[in-house]
DNA sequence: TCGATAAGTCTACAGATGTAATCGAGAATC
DNA sequence: GATTCTCGATTACATCTGTAGACTTATCGA
């Protein structure tokens, strides 16, 4: 038997992070509620999200609390915590640690739109003074 | 069998990147070339290099060509193809396709330093005029 | 009270991944 | 020519992931 884990160790895979964010949506819920919120654009049943939450559960990630006769579910760790998490593995593996290559190659692959530019620019501008 | 499938359709594998790494870095190499330049940091053996070739071979993202009586390997797909489409992924997932937010973030969690400020700041400002 | 429900837990199973050992054939060496 | 060395190919095997059915138990309606 394994120690159950610090919060942010153990990576949450691309199903178990769909059913993250939609507790991160809205929490707590029961497991048929992420169903209802889930199972029809996944095409997922609700023994697949019940598997889900239960590994998530194990890995940390949430946390349960008894309501009635079963669980309501909540996330442990913040969105922002994953995101950013996330984010700065793919800049890390990518790009050597530097974001501004990121931006660059985003940049270049014109995935970036007019509006993603001002949004950005704004965000210097207010960074930098 | 199937067909070798196009280029750019399987995922690469974390590992396998790092063997795509070594090989968009200069090719073609020899798997004992590979592993040369591998092999230490990531403690691997050859064994476990020429598995990771194959796989590559068989996803399409390496090209061998026979050298004497062994195999040189070559990258089939551009590292920027790669990395453009791991960027984009996760921006899609992570911030709903949004690239200003993932800068957001990363900003927000200062993730960027200076250096990264200043060099998004001049790449802006090239785009926009 | 008794069966139908509904919740969580256990079990299942195929494919992907990490990590390698082993095998068979050709090349180099003695 | 026999032995050894080296390649790539084949096989192995544990873990993770996606996806779900079966099982157990408690509860709610009839």
């Amino acid at each position: 038997m394994t120690i159950p884990s610090d919060p942010s160790g153990e990576r949450i895979s691309d199903a178990e992070h769909a059913v993250m964010e939609v507790l991160w949506d809205r929490s707590p819920r029961s497991a048929a509620d992420v169903c209802e919120a889930i199972c029809e654009t996944r095409d997922w049943t609700i023994a697949t999200v019940k598997t889900l939450l239960s590994r998530l559960v194990a890995k940390g990630a949430l946390a349960t609390e008894p309501e009635g006769r079963r669980f309501l579910y909540r996330p442990l760790i913040a969105r922002s915590a994953y995101v950013g998490g996330e984010s700065r593995r793919l800049v890390n593996r990518l790009f050597g640690g530097r974001a501004a290559s990121l931006f660059a190659h985003l940049a270049q692959s014109e995935a970036l739109t007019d509006q993603d530019l001002a949004e950005m620019e704004a965000l210097l501008k207010e960074l930098r003074q």
